[in-house]
DNA sequence: CAAGATTGAGTACTCAATCTTG
DNA sequence: CAAGATTGAGTACTCAATCTTG
């Protein structure tokens, strides 16, 4: 493994059918992501995570959440979700508050035009969701995805919140 | 469906069961990547991205690439990879220099050094593969993995090279 | 002073020019 | 002029302060 003459041989860490695998599962995180995205930039002009806060609000009651736990749904950091939330404010979809229960929390909430907003938007996204993922995958495949899918996060965060819901 | 008044009905665009495979799949895409993403910057102090071109370099015959070409291993747009490879040519790990046999195309090839720091890098970022991907899935489950991110890939880019691989 | 949230500086990325070679 | 590559301007992101409330 001395330097990179030609008949240095390429340690190999993983064998043929790990390799394959890998492969595999690499191209979808790498590719599908960027594939959700560009069709809600095209047909809605936000991105992914931007959809994914005003949908997160959307489902809340009172179209409300606090910004911390608004944080946990959309998987980003407070830092990230504050520059948004105000990209979101100027777009009139959002509006923040202080909690009037609890000062140091800020609650954003979804205005009529957000709530527009996601009942104009979510059909298409999940249309695209349905096309890449749900259509090309057999019943049984996907009770894997989402038995695998689980597994994973049990390693990387014990406490998500796609591992509290039972089977 | 006018407004967002308390009594307003979310409505649902998946059925219960799709809803907890989606979550599942999602949280793995918004969560793997940056998993992974955090070992090579705590442990090499490079991006997965970074990673990617200099893996990619190392696996190819003479550890040399056209940047198109590896534009399209790293799954990154061309401007990006130009982008990169100037920070890695600044730390020592690649040079580039313009094909003899075309000049439009521009060659980029590990260095010696570039090829220490795959050797010193991949075990440890493929220890976390296993950890993270591998160990918590049985195998008939990783079979499941590359046959469903095979078909996946190819709704996303029916020309993918994960697709290439026969059987 | 701890926890939530925001701000600002620096970095990385995207997208549309621009440059270069054949 | 087409294809590969780079550059520059603008945007988005990260990380480390800072601010605010209880």
């Amino acid at each position: 493994m001395a330097g990179h003459e030609p008949s240095a041989e390429q340690p190999r860490w993983l064998d043929d059918d790990e390799q394959q695998t890998w492969i595999a599962l690499a191209s979808v995180l790498l590719r599908l992501p960027g594939s959700l995205d560009a069709q809600l930039q095209r047909d809605a002009g936000i991105s992914h995570f931007e959809y994914l806060v005003l949908s997160g609000l959307s489902m809340s009651p009172e179209q409300t959440m606090r910004m911390s736990d608004l944080a946990v749904v959309a998987e980003g950091s407070l830092s990230r979700l504050s520059q948004v939330v105000s990209r979101l404010e100027k777009r009139g979809w959002v509006r923040r508050t202080p909690d009037p229960t609890d000062g140091r929390y800020t609650l954003a909430a979804l205005t009529p035009a957000g709530w527009d907003k996601v009942v104009a938007t979510a059909p298409g996204h999940v249309e695209e969701v349905r096309r890449l993922v749900f259509d090309p995958l057999t019943r049984a495949q996907l009770r894997q995805v989402r038995d695998i899918g689980r597994r994973i996060m049990t390693v990387i965060d014990p406490n998500d919140r796609c591992l509290e819901q039972g089977d």
